[in-house]
DNA sequence: ACCTGTGGCTGATCAC
DNA sequence: GTGATCAGCCAC
């Protein structure tokens, strides 16, 4: 059966080839479909949206309201014949005071009452996707700024390789930046894509072409049936980040801003320096033509003027990078479009628990069950953290418990109360074997050497796996109709129990048990422990890889201990841990590479020098050479002192959390204190928006201040003239070195004890 | 209008 | 100085 088939996961209708939706003439839909043959159809649907609500409603006369199965809270269904039906019926169901619930989104309900979805059966490559730049004169990224200005130009490209460049003439701006925006409209039009990608498209070049259009006095018209741009303020919660901007939308298309693709894929993996293009693109190594690229200000302008190839690079680099980035990050999101009930643009801005109860709400509308009402948030316990041992480690193991959270739900069954249909269990038991077997039907690919068909189960795996981690979260969901706080405090003690009674196990046995975080244990083996060495110390004979027998030992004991469906893997091998605080250690691995983890060690808080001396004192110390360290920091010291460590090395980067209003507003009311980062936002005048980053250094000053007055920002650094306060940042090793002052002590003398044996 | 969860560490600032 | 608080970031 293929996966496909699923209809909790990918809806009950199997309609293929489905690239978008609008809202038609009233009371239907528009269906663009694309055909084999790449040409696009249309269809006219009925559109029937509804509205869930609770209790006797004959009262009101309503047509067309039936009462649902089971016994929850709204328990009743409305459907209408149109959008503007359903916005009255909305509008005079909160007059009359009843209680009501309703989807918000037209696509939402024609997707989810027909079990549609789209793109069923298309390969992503046959998404017509076109990318957009529009660039300022001046090569200026600051909406506010560039939108005083004409456009330059506009760069399109196209998954199919087309290309093309509009350039606005400096001679004759006003006819050519109008004649520009008209030939963009007819191209859009002409080309006809699904998607519109860009970087930093929400951000930037929309509003800065709507701003233009309106100046100019031409119409924005990209909708497949003629609808015009339209923007609303909107909010986006990437991990600790909310970024405000405006989403733009247009009838029977998606936008697609590779800028949040790069903020949701670093979330995971937190490697990339910033989100500008030049960033993005520098990390993932696409354009070769970085100088190129970085083109800004009078040189752009002067190379414009002279119609040179170089700025033409420039323009065209950009959409380059686009397209790349898209095809790297999106695959994931269109597999997506084919579970959930919504539009592509979408899926990539809902959260996780968000889309999962979009899944509960289409299965119960189509199976006309009553829903819950949302339950009474609160808050639960976590996962268990310990740290037992805080030093240098000599050959440490680590084992877990094979994805806690969902097994434990499944074997415990920890479901959503509500849930009367079971879909909690069904879609979580599906998953894991979906991903089971994409991953066999992967490696089946591999050996074929069939790279799409690998690439596309590797993206449909992936899908499976962040869908089965995000289930425990929806538990805890606020937002979710299903949520269920008690179960999901219930996940959590059973994971807490089991992680105690893996430790207790593994102390009885002689290991010594190093740290502990929810599902991982990091430990010495009892064959080292029993060889008479204490975890600090060093014995080459027990120094030596876990025999696969004593693994095999321990792997069995364990099991015994655990409940069926439980199981712990022995995954990995050190030769050294050096363990700090709780969630905060570093690794030596076999092959000699380190691995740190833990803010207190790596934070993006820290400035890069502090950063580098950690890690190189951390290598020495699990490297037994700690001899070495007061070289390190000599050599640390000596490069600050004589200002020869590079401004990057010390500078610090902050991400503005709140609008520069909200921070003045906090400050005034005294509900936060001052940050360097926002004090130089302030200074600067420049319109700097949450999400934004500062990159700043302290400078010297005749005496001494806070460092939010002493900050400086990086653009202002002058190589030629360095006034960095060297004594600042010696201060600041100095204080690194002492806090961890303990640990190396004690690794120096464990080296000179077995030195001495 | 938007939103998966809890646990933990650190630096900067401020009130005491 | 010391502790409390906040913001930011990280682990899982």
């Amino acid at each position: 059966m293929a996966f496909e088939d699923n209809e909790l996961l990918f809806g009950a209708d199997k309609t293929p080839r489905i690239v978008a939706i609008e809202l038609g003439e009233t009371g239907t839909v528009r269906v663009y479909r694309r055909e084999k043959d790449g040409s696009t159809t249309m269809d006219v649907e009925p559109f029937h949206p509804f509205v869930w609500t609770d209790g006797d409603i004959t009262d009101l006369g309503l047509e067309n309201a039936q009462k649902l199965a089971g016994d929850l809270r709204y328990n009743w269904l409305v459907v209408v014949d149109s959008w503007k039906e359903l916005i009255a019926l909305r509008n005079g169901l909160k007059k009359a005071g009843r209680n009501f619930f309703a989807l918000s989104d037209p696509v939402q309900h024609y997707l989810s009452a027909t079990g549609r979805t789209l793109f069923k059966q298309l390969p992503f490559e046959e998404l017509k996707r076109i990318q957009l730049e529009v660039l300022s004169p001046t090569g200026e990224t600051d909406l506010a700024d560039a939108s005083q200005n004409p456009i330059a130009s506009i760069a399109l490209s196209d998954n199919s390789g087309w290309e093309q460049l509009i350039v606005v003439d400096p001679e004759d701006v006003e006819e050519s930046e109008h004649d520009a925006l008209k030939q963009l409209t007819v191209i859009i039009k002409e080309r006809d894509p699904d998607v519109i990608e860009g970087h930093d498209l929400f951000r930037f070049d929309l509003p800065y072409l709507v701003a233009r259009a309106r100046k100019a006095k031409v119409k924005l018209d990209w909708g497949r049936s003629g609808g015009f741009l339209r923007s609303r303020p909107s909010r986006l919660q990437i991990a600790e980040k909310t970024i405000d901007y405006p989403k733009f939308q247009v009838d029977g298309r998606h936008f697609v801003d590779t800028f949040l693709l790069a903020q949701f894929y670093d979330v995971g993996l937190r490697t990339l320096s910033g989100f500008e293009r030049s960033d993005v693109a520098q990390h993932f190594g696409f354009c070769d033509a970085a100088e190129i690229s970085a083109l800004t200000g009078k040189a752009l302008q002067r190379e414009r003027l002279a119609k040179s190839e170089r700025f033409r690079k420039r323009a065209l680099c950009a959409v380059w990078e686009t397209r790349a980035l898209a095809d790297l990050l999106s695959p994931s999101y269109f597999i997506q479009a084919q579970i959930f009930p919504y539009n592509y643009q979408d899926v990539i801005v809902r959260g996780n628990a968000t889309r999962i109860n979009a899944l509960f709400l289409r299965e119960y509308l189509r199976q006309r069950h009553s829903l819950p009402e949302m339950p009474m948030a609160r808050t639960f316990e976590g996962g268990f953290t310990a740290i037992y041992f805080s030093g240098v480690a000599r050959n440490v193991w680590h084992c877990d418990v094979a994805s806690l959270y969902p097994s434990i739900m499944l074997q415990f069954d920890c479901f959503p109360a509500t849930d009367q249909l079971q879909i909690f269990r069904h879609l979580l038991t599906d998953l894991r074997s979906f991903r089971l077997e994409a991953k066999g039907q992967m490696q089946l690919a591999d050996k074929k050497g069939d790279r799409p068909r690998w690439h596309h189960l590797h993206a449909l795996q992936n899908t499976f796996k962040i869908l089965i981690n995000s289930f425990y979260g929806y538990l805890g969901f606020a937002q979710g109709h299903f949520a269920d706080f008690e179960a999901a405090a219930r996940v959590t003690q059973i994971g807490r129990e089991l992680l105690q009674k893996m430790i207790a196990w593994l102390n009885e046995r002689g290991a010594q048990v190093i740290e502990v975080d929810t599902d991982g244990i990091y430990f010495v083996p009892p064959s080292s422990v029993a060889a008479g060495v204490s975890p600090a110390k060093t014995d080459k004979a027990a120094d030596t890889a876990g025999s696969s027998a004593e693994i095999e030992a321990l792997r069995d004991g364990l099991a015994r201990e655990l409940p069926p469906g439980i199981e712990v893997e022995f995954d990995e091998q050190f030769d050294a841990m050096f363990s700090y605080k709780a969630k905060n250690y570093a690794l030596l691995t076999r092959s000699g590479d380190v691995v740190i983890k833990g803010g207190a060690l790596k934070s993006r808080g820290l400035e890069k020098f502090q950063r580098v001396f950690l890690e190189e004192m951390i290598r020495l110390i699990m490297q037994e050479k700690p001899e070495e360290l007061g070289r390190l920091r000599e050599q640390f010291e000596k490069r600050i002192r004589n200002r020869e460590m590079p401004i990057d090395m010390l500078m610090k980067t902050d991400t503005l959390q709140d609008s520069l209003d909200k921070y003045r507003a906090k400050i005034a009311g005294s509900a936060r204190n001052r940050a360097a980062a926002y004090e130089l936002a302030l200074a600067s005048g420049r319109n700097y928006k949450p999400g934004d980053r500062i990159s700043y250094y302290i400078k010297a000053t005749p005496k001494k201040i806070a460092a939010y007055e002493a900050a400086k920002l990086i653009s202002e650094f002058d190589p030629q003239n360095r006034d960095e306060n060297s004594d600042y940042y010696v201060a600041k090793l100095n204080e690194l070195v002492k806090k961890f002052s303990g640990i190396t002590a004690e690794a120096t003398s464990a080296k000179q004890e077995s030195l001495a044996l």
